[in-house]
DNA sequence: TCTCTGACTGCTT
DNA sequence: AAAGCAGCCAGAG
């Protein structure tokens, strides 16, 4: 899980994983793993860059979540990110 | 140990 | 477009 942060700081403003990306990244085989982590300490990791694979977020943070990536750039469609153009290393 | 529960995902209805 | 379903890993009771 050391990996799983070390991934998500290292994504960069304007981008954005999702949370199967990570895993991989990690070399975990669940995404769900990645998200347990994140909700168990993510204060100083930009969590806010991490969303579902089809671009959507729980509800939860769906608000919060959209704000913070808009303020990097990143502009929702509704209730859902344009993954094919926002993806990091796609 | 066993069961339940998610910041998930891809496939089939 | 929306809802169901079966894998997935680890912590809590």
């Amino acid at each position: 899980m050391e990996q799983v942060r070390a991934v998500v700081a290292s994504i960069p403003p304007g981008s954005v994983l999702s949370y199967g990306d990570v895993a991989e990244l990690a070399g975990l085989r669940s995404a769900r793993l990645v998200g347990r982590i994140l909700a168990e300490d993510s204060a100083d990791l930009p969590w806010h860059r991490v969303v579902r694979s089809t671009g959507t977020v729980a509800d939860h943070l769906r608000h919060r979540q959209l704000e913070l990536l808009r303020a990097e750039g990143v502009l929702a469609d509704g209730a859902r990110i344009n993954m094919r153009r926002y993806r990091w290393g796609t």
